[in-house]
DNA sequence: ATCACTGTACCGAACAATCGGTACAGTGAT
DNA sequence: ATCACTGTACCGATTGTTCGGTACAGTGAT
């Protein structure tokens, strides 16, 4: 059997950054074969259903990351939960480069979702926010407590995102972060 | 001077429209030439330089209506501060077509933005947070909390409208949007 | 161990369609 | 008669996609 010159994890964060950072659109295919190092026919190779099959790939991949570093740690019930939403934080400000890297959710909302996508897109979204209101529940809010907080928190990860992309004001981001994450519990 | 089959701001709103829902290069010359009843060449007359023309003239207009119907209201001082902001957020959520329609300074946000374009959103993002700033003074907010409420309430709204867009949760948007007026003064 | 065969991985070249943009000949209100 | 405006026709470049063909690792009968 001949052998891959790059693994299909490694292929998936290269498109992610591509698709993160230029858009749906703007991630045309010399453009994602100039940065794999594959060919566009090799692309269709490993993609057979085109840049569709490569948004799903991509949408998965992200979402099997959500659910392993930011989704299992916040369910994780062996340290206190202020202790995880402040490393769910760190997380997130990692993966976010501080507000300077774009977020898939956002990305991807545009123009006719393909339906699929879309429900991926949202399941990912539900289980973080499920995790979250867990957690808000297991620190000792009530039930639409917990609810509410944790819809603002993920609400305000999006706005802040836009904001700094907008204002160019790199504290944004992490501002935004260390603020919410003050106010979660109180 | 010879007629003119739509008159500017007409155009500015037509084009606004596409743009705000399909994107930057999702709004394809024959997509705005069709919306527009105007053919390539038409639009080509009115913006000489083409595409960048467009985005700068829909900025400017939609800069001109954010002013007349946010921001002057926002600083009429006739009314109270809390009345104001009541009613500025009526205004906002009409605009946005209670989160169903996209925000301009989102969508233009991806890749390489123009420069000038991207001064001019960014004129009137802080023509809007400084309206807000002003409005929160008023109230009695100290400058801190004036600042960092402002700052929230602008972020608030792109972070509904991402998750709205993603959720398909009509009420995603009005809710947070009832929500941030009552937390503003508080 | 040899050799015909198979399946996977990749690539070059071409495909139709569409992109943003231009040239030029009208058109009609003034 | 002028001139701002609009329509037809066209351009080169780039889009996503397809196809024929090559390189190579593994398989199984001999």
């Amino acid at each position: 059997m001949a052998f891959q010159t790059i693994d299909d994890d490694s292929l998936a964060e290269l498109l992610f950054e591509v698709f993160r950072s230029r858009g749906c659109e703007g991630a045309t295919l010399s453009l994602l074969s100039e940065v794999t190092g594959l060919k566009k026919s090799s692309l269709y190779h490993r993609f057979p259903a085109g840049k569709d099959d490569m948004v799903k790939a991509v949408v998965l991949y992200v979402g099997a990351q959500l659910h392993e570093h930011v989704i299992e740690p916040l369910l994780n019930s062996k340290e206190a939960p202020e202790k995880r939403l402040s490393k769910m934080i760190v997380t997130v400000k990692a993966f976010y480069c501080d507000g300077t890297k774009n977020c898939l959710l956002n990305v991807l909302g545009f123009g006719q979702v393909n339906a699929e996508i879309n429900e991926l897109l949202n399941k990912d979204y539900n289980a973080w926010l499920a995790a979250l209101i867990q957690l808000g529940k297991e620190a000792g809010l009530n039930q639409n407590d917990a609810e509410v907080r944790s819809r603002h928190f993920l609400m305000v990860i999006q706005g802040a995102l836009v904001i700094q992309r907008l204002t160019s004001n790199k504290q944004t981001f992490i501002n935004s972060m260390d603020y919410e994450e003050k106010q979660f519990f109180k």
